[in-house]
DNA sequence: GTCCAGGCTCTTT
DNA sequence: AAAGAGCATGGA
């Protein structure tokens, strides 16, 4: 039994719509209180009645700070909330249906990995593949109730995979953008960790140098791993979002931005979150 | 069978 | 600069 971090108030936090809003890829839902996710090398069991949160690491791995830290449980949402259900009504319906949601700080070399095999993927699919690749380049970290655990894998675990040995694990013909930013981090070609240091631009083009990220990615893994929520992915719902509830149809990347910063605020990767979250489950 | 999913790369205008 | 083809895979 590991250490249980409990928190009593917390406004503006569901797990469920935490371990649904497919920022993460590695959360199962037990039930309707429960839910239970790998992070990094411990496994978290949530436990939520209301605004009442009791949160397990299992290995005890995870300090409080760190988990804080993980669920974004120092900012205000409410303030964010306050400022964006004012502009108009369908981002005041998404708000309101997805009020629960946070912009999870995930490990960024996962995140990187993650959003390449996202690309033109299904979620279901997405968390079956890392899962995969956890089981078998990653380590065991535990098991709970028969299931077992196991972490995602590191740089050099994930620089002995094989193209085949990736294609195995169900990523398609993603499995050569894999193995080149592995190799492209692993020799240095791309210095990940300056990219959290970063200013938003900046840091696009940095990880854009790797083989299978593009803008959305680029944008997603710096939304979500990285607190850049300033950072707007634009996917296929996104562009849906945009043309039906805004009439904007342009798909040039630097004018959609323009828009979601002048529209949404610096806030706009939160907003991106909620109509995201709306539009895939209401439709 | 066809269409689509948290798109990207490479080639062709 | 912009547009189009091709890409693995599985579920609807």
């Amino acid at each position: 039994m590991g250490k249980v971090y409990v928190k009593n108030n917390v406004k503006n936090f569901s797990i469920n719509q935490i371990a649904e809003s497919g920022q993460a890829f590695r959360w199962e839902q037990i039930n309707e209180s429960k839910c239970i996710g790998v992070v990094n090398d411990d496994i978290l069991i949530v436990n939520q009645h209301g605004d009442k949160i009791e949160i397990e690491s299992k290995t005890g791995k995870t300090s409080f700070e760190e988990i804080e830290q993980y669920f974004d449980l120092n900012r205000n949402y409410e303030e964010i909330i306050k400022e964006l259900e004012g502009k108009d009504e369908s981002l005041n319906n998404a708000v309101s249906y997805g009020n629960g949601i946070r912009i999870l700080n995930q490990d960024l070399w996962e995140m990187i990995i993650s959003f390449i095999i996202s690309g033109n993927n299904n979620i279901p699919r997405i968390k079956k593949s890392i899962d995969l690749i956890s089981r078998k380049f990653g380590n065991y970290i535990g098991s709970i109730e028969e299931n077992n655990y196991y972490s995602f894998p590191t740089i050099s675990e994930l620089s002995c995979a094989s193209l085949d040995e990736l294609r195995s694990c169900g990523v398609g013909y993603r499995d050569k953008y894999i193995y080149n930013t592995v190799k492209m981090i692993n020799e240095g070609q791309v210095n990940m960790n300056e990219v959290p240091e970063m200013d938003l631009l900046s840091a696009r083009n940095e990880l854009k140098k790797l083989s299978g990220v593009g803008d959305k990615v680029a944008d997603c893994i710096l939304l979500f791993s990285c607190q850049q929520v300033g950072a707007f992915p634009v996917d296929t719902w996104v562009k849906k979002i945009l043309k039906e509830y805004y009439n904007f149809e342009k798909n040039n990347i630097s004018e959609i931005n323009r828009f979601a910063n002048e529209y949404f605020g610096a806030c706009c990767g939160i907003a991106q979150q909620y109509l995201f979250y709306y539009i895939r489950n209401t439709k």
